[in-house]
DNA sequence: AGGATAGCCTGCGGGC
DNA sequence: TGCCCGCAGGCTATCC
């Protein structure tokens, strides 16, 4: 379940292998599992050349936009990686990467210390996916464009003017639940179920509020969560549940410290009451008496 | 057109 | 032990 800290912390632990690195070699196993972009944003699966893959080229530059990645070098190639939801992106040193199964796409590449490495992308539940893209302006145009602000990098003011905008006294108060409006990327970028739940009850709000029935206070409170939510997460090497590992191969430990989720039924960690499930299309959880 | 829903896909845990 | 079922969820397509 990577979410924004998980591959926050995948692009930083990507960036001392990657940063000045050129590409000399990039590997589709699986023929479906990259979509190539065009100069007008139009979209073709299916065989993919080199030159997507970014061989060649030398990496100037990992981004992120909520839960993507973009690798670029510095002829201007895109790369843009999705973990879905069972992704992992490892770097191993030498030229041989140790095998596994679900190896989606494979990149050989020589380090600005000139030794070689290797970074795999696998993805069990195939999820997830490479795009890729002609240039940083295309992505931006026909793709990031339609996220959100960064759940992370983006100032305070744009989410809570995000949130604003559904709530009550909003440009367009919508009937949809809070808790599926923090999941909508193009809200804010970044947030999924772990820390739409974690967010929502450090801010003390029920997940099933409808968005309209927000006040303006309510909003303040859940954009300050949101980004502090998300900030300890990354500090604390991301949620590890089962699959997450960093480009390195270790895993966080922030699900230690979640206060709901994929705690049900258990005692909330500040009243003891007992924890809600609910289902708001997802699996939610949240306390009934500190959220409201 | 906003909002709800189905479906993609594999691994795993529970029940029998 | 082994099989079947249900569940996990980010994202897109589709329907109402």
């Amino acid at each position: 379940m990577p979410e924004l800290p998980e591959v926050e912390r995948l692009r930083l632990t990507l960036l001392p292998h990657l940063l000045g690195a050129t590409v000399l070699s990039g590997t589709l196993k699986r023929r479906d599992y990259c979509t190539v972009v065009g100069e007008d944003g139009a979209v073709q699966k299916g065989p993919v050349s080199e030159e997507a893959l970014l061989v060649g080229g030398a990496i100037n530059a990992l981004s992120r936009k909520g839960k993507q990645l973009a690798m670029t070098t510095a002829d201007g190639r895109v790369a843009v990686i999705h973990l879905g939801m069972s992704g992992q992106v490892l770097f191993s040193v030498g030229t041989r990467a140790p095998r596994a199964n679900h190896q989606h796409v494979e990149w050989l590449l020589r380090r600005g210390d000139e030794t070689e490495g290797t970074m795999v992308f696998r993805d069990p539940r195939r999820f997830g996916g490479l795009w890729s893209y002609p240039s940083m302006e295309v992505l931006e145009r026909t793709a990031w464009s339609k996220l959100g602000p960064d759940g992370l990098t983006s100032p305070l003011s744009q989410l809570e003017g995000s949130l604003r905008r559904v709530a009550q006294g909003g440009e367009r108060p919508s009937a949809r639940s809070i808790k599926m409006a923090l999941l909508d990327q193009a809200l804010i970028a970044g947030v999924g179920n772990i820390y739409a739940d974690e967010s929502l009850f450090l801010a003390g709000i029920r997940p099933d509020r409808l968005c309209r029935e927000l006040t303006l206070e309510d909003v303040a409170r859940l954009a300050r969560a949101v980004r502090q939510v998300l900030g300890d997460a990354v500090t604390k090497g991301g949620s590890t549940l089962k699959d997450y590992r960093d480009a390195n191969g270790a895993g966080g430990t922030a699900q230690q410290t979640h206060m709901v989720y994929g705690r049900g039924a258990e005692a909330c960690r500040m009243c003891g009451s007992r924890l809600k499930w609910s289902f708001q299309q997802r699996t939610t959880v949240f306390c009934g008496v500190c959220q409201r």
